[in-house]
DNA sequence: GAGTGGTCTAGACCACAAT
DNA sequence: TTGTGGTCTAGACCACTCC
C-alpha cells in the first residue's frame, strides 16, 4: 500500500508519524523543506504541498523566514456533538478506561417523574461512572435512563460499551437539549476526579428524547482544567 | 489590493464570485484547468493549487476523467450560535447595556501573530466590554481585531453596537472555532464581573475567519452561577 | 548574507471517463 | 482517442527573519 501513495502523502504521514513517536513535540522546530526535498528525494514543490496542507490541517505552523513548527494543540475535546467520550479519548492516541460506581434500578422523584413522562415512583435506571484518559479521571457521567426505551440498560457490561454507545445503539436519536455551567465540585464528585473542591468544574447536562419521550438524561462533570469543548 | 494577491487567490476569488453571483449553480460544470490556465494566463499548478483547495474546503467537487463541479452544499449545526449578548437579554425581557473599558491599538505578540497570519508588532486592535443585565455583570468580553478584516473598528460607538453586530456587518462569516472552559477567573475579571475570585466562571473563546483571515478572537467571561449555554 | 517559507512556471507522465 | 484531473520535477524569484 506504501507503493502507491503519492510522495506528498508519504511525507505527511511520516511526519505525523514522527509526532505521534514523540520525535517531535509541541512547539518543536522540524526539518525544513530543503532537508525533507533530500531525505524524499523529491522536488520542493512536492515537500511543500505536504507541509502546506499539514499546515491547513493545524497539525503545523510554518513562518516565513523562520521555520515550520509542531502546532500546539490547543483543544483538549469535542464539540457538543453526540460523541463517545471513549472514542475521543482513543482518537487522541490516549488509553481510555472506566470505573462503573453504581448501577441501580431507582423510584423516580417529582422531578425525574416530570422529566420522563412516568409517574413518581415507577422505575428508572441509574448509572454512574468514572472515565480515565491513561490514569488519569476525565469525567463523571451520572445517567439516568428511561426502562421503557432501554430495558436492557441495566444488564449492560460498561467496561466494554459506554453507556452512550449503547444507548445510541437502541434508542434512535430525536432530539437533545443541553445546558452547560461551570460550577464547584460537590465533594463526591470532587473526590471522584481527584480535584481540589476550588477547582471549578465544566458541567454538561444532557436530555434526549426518543419515541417523543425523554429516553436518557445525563450529567458530565469535567474538571475545568482538564477538559474543553471546541468547536471548529 | 487586488495587486499583491496570489495569483491561486485570485481563481479561488474568482470561482467564489462566480458562485455567489449565480453564474455557477450547484451541480453545475465550471470551468476545466486548461480553460482557466488561458484565462489568468497562469501554469497549470496553479490553477490546480486554486481548484484542489476549493475542492478540500467543499465548495467544489472534482472528479478525475469528468471535471470540476460546484458542490452541493450541506447542512451544518451551529450547536452555538451567533448570539448577540445584547439581542440575548433584551429577548429575555431585560435590560442591556455595556461599559466600555478599553478601545486600543496594540502590536501583536508572537502568539497574536500567528493567530492573524501577521508579523509580531504589527497593529492589533483590542477592546475590553463588559455587558450588563439591568445591573448585574453577566458578560466580560475582551476582544482582538484584525485591522485589515475591520479598519474602522476603532472608532466604532460600542453603546449603540456591539463588537460582534459590528464585526458580523463588516466581515462576512467564513468559520470560527470554539473552545469552552470553566476557570477561576483573574483578579480583574472578578473585580468586572463583581464576583468572588472562587467562583467559577465560563468562558466561551471564539475565533471567526473571513476571507481566509483570522478576524477577529474573543474571550467572553461569565460567572459560572449567573450565565449558561442552553440548546434544545 | 544565509536560511527559511510563499509562490510560480513549463513542461511531463499517469489514471480515469466518455465517446 | 480526447479531455479531464492527480501528481511530480527542476528550476526560479521573492519576502521574511536572524545573525
Amino acid at each position: 500500500m506504501l507503493e502507491k501513495m503519492p510522495i506528498f502523502q508519504k511525507i505527511k504521514s511520516y511526519i505525523i508519524n514522527q509526532i505521534e513517536l514523540g520525535v517531535w513535540k509541541e512547539g518543536d522546530l522540524i526539518s525544513s523543506e530543503a532537508m525533507l526535498t533530500k531525505m524524499f528525494n523529491a522536488s520542493r514543490m512536492t515537500v511543500n504541498r505536504a507541509l502546506r496542507e499539514l499546515s491547513t490541517e493545524q497539525i503545523l505552523m510554518r513562518r516565513q523566514g523562520v521555520g515550520t513548527f509542531v502546532a500546539i494543540q490547543k483543544f483538549q475535546s469535542t464539540l457538543l456533538e453526540i460523541k463517545n467520550i471513549a472514542d475521543e479519548i482513543t482518537a487522541r492516541g490516549q488509553k481510555h478506561h472506566s470505573e462503573l460506581h453504581r448501577l441501580e434500578v431507582i423510584k423516580a422523584n417529582e422531578w425525574q417523574a416530570l422529566q420522563f413522562q412516568i409517574k413518581a415512583g415507577d422505575r428508572l435506571f441509574h448509572s454512574l461512572i468514572v472515565h480515565f484518559e491513561n490514569t488519569t479521571p476525565i469525567q463523571v457521567e451520572e445517567r439516568w435512563v428511561n426502562p421503557k426505551i432501554a430495558p436492557n440498560y441495566i444488564t449492560q457490561d460498561f467496561d466494554l460499551i459506554t453507556p452512550n454507545a449503547y444507548l445510541m445503539n437502541v434508542a434512535p436519536l430525536q432530539s437533545m437539549a443541553y445546558k452547560l455551567e461551570a460550577i464547584p465540585p460537590t465533594e463526591a464528585i470532587a473526590k471522584m476526579l481527584r480535584i481540589d473542591k476550588t477547582q471549578p468544574c465544566l458541567v454538561l447536562h444532557r436530555t434526549t428524547h426518543s419515541n417523543n419521550q425523554a429516553a436518557t438524561s445525563a450529567i458530565m462533570w469535567h474538571p475545568g482544567d482538564r477538559y474543553h469543548f471546541i468547536s471548529g
